[in-house]
DNA sequence: CTTCGCGTATAACCATGTGTTATATAGGCG
DNA sequence: CGCCTATATAACACATGGTTATACGCGAAG
């Protein structure tokens, strides 16, 4: 057995069980790659695939187990290459992120900035998507930080490492009723008025309604949008009163907008930052999670390297208490 | 990267650091060995070793991480032959089990035969050892099967299948006094009389000594084996009164000597069989298992064999009650 | 049924790499 | 300083993996 054996497996397995498109893929022959295949079924003295004539057609019981393996195998040795880099090349390589509007737009910025300050040498690559797109780059292996709120459940094989946590806040024209107020807002106040508000899709399904239905109210939800500068933008035209992350608040928007405070109206959400289980975490990922999440201790960080299940992992951060992120005025930043 | 080269690297670091030694037992030759190590070295671009001229002398930081993910690589190469050899020669391969003495001589005896007769082309290694022996077998990756009582604490790295429990008994020559006892033994009986038993060694300190203890009791043990033959021995020599695991209670002792129950006075012990998580159990010692533990049901078995964590183990064991073992009387063979 | 196209297996050949033997070399030790 | 042990180096033999060219099997289309 080979390595080059398991990893033309999985490139077969990878590639819809098409030899020659595995084989381009791995830059080199078609008959090589089948001659490979052949010697591995015979090392093993089983048939990984089923065969339609010549073509390859399903895999066999036997073969899932294989390729099961055959892939935590690739993916040691891959860590052991990274491990390699990391004691080398300290400060060299690449990290992906998969992440949402809201923290691509708002939180992220200036922590990419300073990891690239930092670890100039690391090429970033910054995918944004929806929490499933997030999950299906996440089950490919094509990144290695998913940064996302809420929908733990969409992601339970990776390893989540709580970030922070943030409340809402409800936008409107500067010129709005609900800024002359006199008193705390409520959900009843909002109920009044048409609101645009984020997609449900995060967290479970719309615990935004939920909060309404909970004191028995029904929100006139006129508009919704997949992130916050079109919702800011809605507002803007008067459409409805806008109901966004805090980190969302942005103070550039204060001359013609206004943010009202929404602690309490609606359950906090937390933000995660998340990876496989199985891959090593470069120096330089750790220090990318200690930006992003600058509460963590370094002996929290270094322990984190180790954790290989979520309930480590929870128990690790179980007693510290995380930072709530606020957007314009509390900013992380004028804090720093 | 070469699984030949892993293999190699913990080839040398299995043999003290030596290797030429390493060559020898991979059957070849020294200079492929160092030409692979540095090829390995070259490639990954640091040193996995100090060393001292041209000796290894010790290993690097970073050859530690590199080593231990190496062993992760062959386990998983390991499992994949051996899953190839479960669908394609189901019935054969070799089965290593470390045990104590109570378990080789009175428990296993009927357990292997069985085996032996479903799975003839098994080649069968028993090893027996003290508890810590066995632990160092584990650890050593030299057997498949541990089978012991109590300690879990010393195979904190196996995973653990409870298999039955059982109580002591008493053993004593048949014209003893306290054959004569018409009511239930208790501890102040047996406080009254020179005892013989095991070594305080399996399930913490002396689970015995505390017994008594808690009631008040000083026992007067004048002599300790490890096994319970030579228990019996000496209490025929009417040195004292025995004690010994319920187990160890044999039918044809009954001519010479008495075998009272003393369920009750001392805490029920519990047996296990346990291997490393990282093996892959083939068909036939998922069979060793239940013969062992028959009581485990076919769905209890097939689930066990994606356990990788003990609470999942014994939170699949949960909801069963575990079958209490005799000696003589009640054999587990009579009653089946 | 025939033909075409896609994909895989086979064959022959070549380049690279791995292991072998022989030998040089470095350190430890008395 | 010389012997012993262990590793590195060199030169060579041969096994292995990859390449190109080509044959073959199946399904789709006519």
């Amino acid at each position: 057995m080979k390595l080059q054996q398991l990893k033309y497996l999985l490139a077969i397995v990878d590639n819809g069980l098409n030899i020659t498109a595995a084989a381009e893929r791995l830059y080199t022959s078609q008959p090589g790659v089948s001659k490979q295949l052949k010697l591995l079924e015979e090392e093993l003295g089983l048939q990984l695939f089923t065969r339609k004539g010549k073509s390859l057609d399903g895999v066999t019981p036997a073969g899932e187990q294989v390729i099961e393996r055959a892939r935590v195998v690739m993916q040691e040795v891959e860590n052991i290459r990274s491990l390699a880099s990391d004691f080398y090349h300290e400060e060299e390589g690449s990290l992906s992120i998969a992440t949402t509007h809201t923290q691509a737009r708002y939180v992220l910025p200036d922590v990419i900035r300073e990891f690239r300050e930092r670890f100039p040498n690391v090429s970033l690559n910054l995918h944004q998507g929806t929490s499933e797109q997030i999950a299906d780059m996440v089950n490919a292996n094509a990144i290695d930080f998913a940064i996302a709120t809420g929908s733990r459940d969409l992601f339970s094989n990776l390893l989540l490492v709580p970030s922070y946590r943030w409340d809402r806040k409800i936008i409107v024209p500067r010129d709005h009723p609900l800024t002359r107020l006199d008193r705390k807002l409520t959900l009843a106040d909002l109920a009044e008025y048409p609101l645009v508000t984020y997609v449900f899709s995060f967290g479970g399904q719309s615990s935004l309604k939920r909060a309404f239905a909970d004191e028995g109210l029904e929100p006139d939800v006129v508009f919704t949008a997949r992130d916050a500068d079109v919702i800011k933008t809605y507002v803007r035209m008067g459409l409805g009163v806008g109901i966004v992350a805090s980190m969302a608040e942005d103070c550039a928007d204060q001359k013609d907008l206004a943010a009202l405070d929404a602690e309490g109206l609606f359950p906090r959400s937390t933000t995660w930052i998340g990876y496989r289980r199985d891959i090593l975490l470069r120096r330089y990922m750790l220090d990318f999670i200690q930006l992003f999440a600058p509460h963590i201790s370094a002996e929290q960080l270094e322990k984190t390297r180790q954790i290989r299940n979520q309930a480590e992992m929870d128990k690790l951060f179980s007693g510290a208490e995380l930072p709530v992120r606020g957007g314009c005025s509390d900013d992380i930043n004028e804090a720093a």
